[in-house]
DNA sequence: TCTTTTTATTGATTTTTATCAATGTTATTT
DNA sequence: AAATAACATTGATAAAAATCAATAAAAAGA
């Protein structure tokens, strides 16, 4: 149990036993079947969710009922609406699972005692938040200053396990495209 | 020397006086004339800068020579190519000044001397990282799923001081827009 | 297995945005 | 103060993307 969270969390800073039975208590396992929510718009976000199996969305919806993906997670990422997490405010994101999931869940106090408790948690925490920050800049810079082709080419070579397991649509959705655009984009890939 | 930077730490992780002394050590200031560059693409960023007067900007430059402005940085705020600082790799941004600047430099050596020996600076550093990426992911989503007007409203009203310093056509380059789309958005929401 | 739902593609049309060009205005520099 | 450069606006046209609609294919459910 929690095996992807632990070998996440020594690659990054290695444990002591100790430390790995201190951190497991402020753990809860959880398993999300396909389509099911994990956070809906408007209920504070409890959770950082770390995904040790499956695949889940988070997402925004329009006025026009049209959904906007803001991130994919797959094993061993991290997903959570962090602005409600850390404010307490109510949710601006949904997030449910693509795919049957399996979680390992951290709620806001277990989070804040970990924090005080194991330095080793927060600089696991820095490291995460860093790695997140970089790879969103990635893809705005992408978004700013390159055409829709160069974008997907390099998205598919970025992640092409997303590629592979979720439907285009929804890569669509997250590239901020119709389903229309991305199928002509890729048309046009695939004739040169 | 250094007011806002450490007003900034305090209100963040209150330091004792040793503490400052002992951070001070690690600084170094410098200015910044308007159009001088803090950092060129290619070169490796040795620094991280916070900004204790004036308006800086990263961006990068595609192959027709159009400038994409990644960040805004004023009084405050930090600015650096955190991914080529981090691995050392070359910049692939560019940072230099919109209006005379005065900054505090942090170089590699001196955030991980920091990080390992000031478990405040570990924590202002997690604090920062995060407001960051939260700013940023506020922005991504409003890129997605928001139209033209709604997305330059929305910036008016966060960041009314960067419209009053900054020229329009870098909001432009900020928001991914030519000049004069911007105008003509601009132009539609006065109209109403 | 059969039915229903979800997904992807293609075409025609409209809307949005970029590009090119010209003009006036405001800042900077000399 | 005059000259130059940077900036913002406007119009005409071209290019890109969204929308609407129809169809086909694939996946999921009964």
């Amino acid at each position: 149990m929690y095996e992807l969270f632990f070998n996440n969390l020594n690659k990054k800073v290695p444990l002591t036993g100790e430390e790995e039975e201190e951190i497991k208590r402020y753990l809860t396992p959880k398993k999300l079947r396909k389509k099911q929510y994990l956070l809906q718009e408007g209920d504070p976000c409890k959770y950082i969710a770390f995904i040790e199996k499956g695949a889940l969305k988070a997402y925004s919806v329009d006025d026009k009922g049209n959904e906007h993906i803001i991130q994919f997670g797959l094993e061993g990422w991290i997903i959570s609406d962090l602005y409600s997490f850390l404010t307490g405010e109510p949710a601006t994101y949904n997030i449910d699972a693509i795919e049957d999931a399996e979680l390992v869940l951290i709620s806001k106090s277990a989070h804040e005692e970990l924090l005080q408790k194991i330095p080793k948690y927060e600089t696991f925490t820095r490291l995460n938040i860093t790695g997140a920050y970089l790879a969103m800049q990635k893809r705005l810079t992408s978004i700013i200053g390159s055409s829709l082709e160069e974008r997907y080419t390099n998205f598919t070579a970025l992640y092409p396990n997303i590629v592979q397991r979720v439907p285009q649509h929804m890569i669509a959705s997250y590239m901020g495209l119709t389903p229309e655009t991305l199928s002509r984009v890729r048309q046009k890939i695939i004739r040169k």
